[in-house]
RNA sequence: GACCCCAUCGUCUAGAGGCCUAGGACACCGGCCUUUCACGCCGGCAACGCGGGUUCGAAUCCCGCUGGGGUCACCA
């Protein structure tokens, strides 16, 4: 049998970040069993579902390098499909017709609890006799579900889940008018695309017991249910708007690499003994629901920030360099030439342990292609170009001047000869020099700075500040 | 409230009755390296929620408690 799974969203938002881990397991899964991963966008609830969140769905799972199999199923293309179903089960005896209002059934859950049973439906019209319909309701179809005896999921992640039948009420799957709810279109679907495995977030677990029944009732082979267990914020809580981010786009936003994503997604919740760093080939090779934790996992953002400053540590400079100028383009209002890439790509050896996301590594190598500005923003830096600092500097332009090679080791030793010469310790000189190149009181190497920057921008870049001119 | 699930360092986790003096990673704290900041390397702090069983022996099995989570829509 070959394996398929499918990951549905709802496209009334961004990819959420635990709909990008489901969607990663689900496609996990049917790599390493050599099948497929059909993306179904459950988009019934026409009200909240948009172009727009499609759109931004679509874009998060291509980021994240997850691809599907097939052409993308919408659901409410199969309105008619699910609607006959329900007509089938009511011919058969399965389902009927339930003329309660809304009110009715608030008014009925209200009492259940307050009785401390479980807020069910109670099934009030199950054996009614039709012509008892009052005129004027539109009536909603719902199912016959066993009322007594107990059903048990075999989960794949949860093991075996029992639950007794008293706990499931008779669920609508038609609408008053007529449209299929997501309990009904689901089932008809999985089964229509033909799914063997449902994997997706432990929220669904309960409504497993329904849809087995649904499948049964149809005498359709019932799929294999895996259910993980939600992503939690820092604090424990239900992931939400106040945790941060929630959409992948957002991860991205903040520098985050997708490999990087992936592979921080793939470990909560998931281990392989102690491996940490995880390729996608070795996770298609390794991964399997039975090594799935059962419990919650909280997010970690500086986790994230260490794989992220992995693997941006194994990237390629040209990659990275393609990545950041954009960034510095639009923060700095400037567009980089082919000069301003070569530089970016020769310091990004330096800058790349120096970044734990894009966004610190655009900043952090902007000065390659920006000249500072004086007075200096950052304080610190702009200490170091106090007096004395500023006749040093400007006696180690002179020196520099007379530098016959630009290869970083012979800057180096220029300048530490000039230091000894000076009576200055290394940092005396090299301090109040990394604040007028760079404009920061860290950065890579200076040497290396230097020798990306070259000869010309290295001295007009220390003659740029202020006092230095007159005395050089 | 009812039902279901879960429970090892702060966090993610290894651990499938003796290999556990509980391992790894992130974070944190020291040290080394060093022109700065990082990286890297070395070292340190830090956990089996509690109580009962079962067993020669329990983080591992069972029960209870406590704690956390999920679900209870004509939403998905």
């Amino acid at each position: 049998m070959t394996v398929v799974t499918r990951f549905p969203p709802s496209p009334t938002g961004r990819l959420h970040i635990g709909s990008a881990r489901t969607a990663l397991f689900n496609w996990l899964y049917a790599r390493h069993h050599g099948g497929r991963m059909a993306l179904r966008i459950e988009d019934t609830d026409r009200k909240r579902s948009t172009q727009e969140a499609i759109d931004a769905i679509l874009d998060g799972l291509t980021w994240l390098g997850l691809d599907w199999d097939g052409d993308i199923v919408f659901q409410t293309r199969n309105a008619e499909r699910h609607a006959a179903v329900a007509k089938e089960l009511i011919d058969a005896g399965k389902a009927y017709h339930c003329y309660c209002t809304p009110e009715e059934l608030k008014e009925m859950r209200e009492s259940a609890r307050a009785a401390g049973r479980p807020a069910l439906y109670d099934r009030r019209w199950r054996d009614r006799d039709p012509a008892d319909a009052p005129a004027g309701v539109d009536p909603v179809v719902r199912i016959k579900m066993p009322q007594c005896g107990k059903t048990t999921i075999p989960d794949l992640v949860q093991g075996d889940v029992t639950i007794a039948n008293e706990q499931l009420d008779d669920f609508i799957l038609l609408r008053a008018d007529g449209t299929p709810t997501y309990m009904l279109s689901v089932v008809v679907d999985d089964h229509d695309m033909g799914i063997t495995h449902i994997i997706r977030g432990d929220d669904h677990l309960n409504n497993a017991f329904r849809q087995l029944h649904l499948f049964r009732a149809m005498d359709w082979p019932v799929p294999a249910f895996g259910h993980i267990p939600l992503i939690h914020g820092a604090d424990g809580q239900k992931l939400s708007k106040r945790h941060g981010a929630l959409g992948v786009e957002e991860y991205r936003a903040m520098g985050f690499l997708p490999e990087a994503m992936r592979n921080y997604l793939l470990r909560l919740g998931w281990s392989h003994g102690d491996e940490e760093i995880i390729s996608t080939e070795q996770a298609v090779a390794w991964f399997d629901l039975d090594r799935v934790g059962r419990s919650p996992a909280r997010f970690d953002l500086a986790k994230l920030e260490s794989l992220n400053a992995h693997y941006l540590k194994e990237s390629s400079n040209t990659r990275l360099v393609e990545m950041i100028v954009p960034l510095i383009e639009t923060t700095h209002d400037v567009s980089i030439d082919d000069n301003g890439r070569t530089r970016l790509a020769r310091g990004m050896e330096g800058l790349k342990p120096r970044a734990k996301t894009l966004l610190d590594l655009a900043q952090n190598a902007a000065f390659y292609v920006i000249r500072p500005r004086f007075p200096l923003e950052n304080a610190k830096a702009a200490k170091l170009l106090k007096e004395p600092a500023i006749a040093i500097l400007a006696d180690t332009a002179a020196a520099l001047s007379a530098a016959v090679s630009w290869k970083s080791d012979d800057i180096e030793s220029v300048l530490r000869a000039f230091g000894e010469e000076h009576d200055l310790g290394l940092g005396k000189v090299a301090q109040p020099l990394r604040a007028a190149l760079t404009g920061s009181n860290a950065s890579p190497s200076l040497f290396e700075v230097m020798e990306i920057l070259g000869p010309e921008e290295t001295i007009a870049r220390i003659r740029a500040v202020p006092g230095v001119l007159p005395n050089s």
